[in-house]
DNA sequence: GTCTATAGTCGGATAGAC
DNA sequence: GTCTATCCGACTATAGAC
């Protein structure tokens, strides 16, 4: 009986590499620490890859695409079943969140921390390539179902939807500790039609209009 | 006519710190980068401060310690103005941001990136100092004026005003770029009152209940 | 493709003169 | 209190044997 193969080099690398990256963050984050958790010798990285920054890029691209894919997917048929009328916020926040909270409880946090929390200009490069024509289509759908709302507050809100978002995928499972056992321990992706309800009031309120 | 005299060394040195760790985060903050900035030299960061993160913890402390001060201010004068009854949502949250608001560009993004979206074990112990007893005495005030949602799910709604909150800080002003120009470039502290509209939206929504 | 070995850099912290 | 000089560890990246 063969031994059970191990997955290629190149994929244990980035396993270990979505998990590290998601739990401390980049600069935290040290190639050792990398190819020691995949028991992989340092050097494979770079020949696999070609420095830290495209091990990075490798592995945001290999979740963000079908991920995208499924919210343009998700975005279509809520499309077609409200023929022509808008979207209603709540399907529309279903499908921009509903795929990246199946991915695995990983993934969320690696997308997040390093589209929405990092600032360095490789992550800069990142969002414009995986998040931005997203951000853009799904926007165009918020403004339509918000008609009451000026189309530059819709953005303004949409921000802060992200941010919530990014808030409960990084501390919702600090709450249990926060609150000394009261808030019970439950994963984060338990909490998103909390998020949908408490997003979809926001986006949905009065707007100021004024300056914006 | 003297030189005119210059801050202390100490106090020059927290001004570096508090603005390169706003920028760019702790790990990627060297403390090379402060002493060039603070035309210093390295060993007076050891000397005043004991190590990085001591000096971390004093950056924030600075600055911490009259926003919450101010804070307990506001939230007692709506209190005796309500008069024993609850004091609106959209107050709590103006006690609660204004003072940060208020207390200059910088200080807002230093405090948030520290306590919300920095994970290391220092930045737990600096929250625990910083910014837990505060949370606490407000997360009293919103769940009594928020009598029809269940105080588990007040907390979760709470925990996504603060990474509204957050995001605002950290990229109101990347909107700009994102929409093209579209979106007028202008100050996170400007955004505040269209956050606590959302936010205020948010908390007030009918309850899910169930599981919380 | 995978390893060892190492180059070259930069980090935090400290010793000791002034 | 402030400086120079330096230690020592950790890091990314690469060269070159197998």
């Amino acid at each position: 009986m063969p031994t059970p193969p191990l997955p290629p080099t190149k994929d244990r690398i980035l396993d270990a590499a979505e998990l590290l990256f998601a739990d401390h963050g980049f600069d935290a984050t040290s190639l050792r620490m990398i190819t020691a958790r995949a028991s992989v010798n340092l050097a494979a990285v770079n020949y696999h890859f070609q420095s830290k920054e495209a091990l990075l890029d490798a592995t945001i691209a290999r979740r963000a695409t079908p991920i995208n894919h499924r919210r343009l997917e998700l975005l279509a048929a809520f499309e077609a079943e409200a023929d022509g009328k808008p979207v209603a916020v709540e399907n529309l926040l279903d499908a921009f969140l509903r795929p990246i909270l199946e991915a695995g409880s990983m993934v969320p946090r690696l997308i997040v921390r390093m589209l929405y929390l990092e600032q360095k200009p490789v992550f800069k490069r990142i969002f414009e390539r995986h998040l931005q024509p997203i951000v853009q289509r799904f926007s165009e759908a918020f403004v339509r179902s918000l008609p009451h709302v000026p189309p530059n507050e819709v953005m303004l809100r949409l921000l802060f939807v992200m941010g919530a978002f990014a808030q409960m995928m990084s501390s919702a499972g600090a709450l249990h500790v926060i609150t000394e056992g009261r808030f019970p321990a439950l994963e984060p992706a338990r909490c998103a039609a909390y998020l949908i309800a408490f997003s979809a009031a926001g986006l949905k309120a009065p707007p100021l209009g004024s300056t914006l």
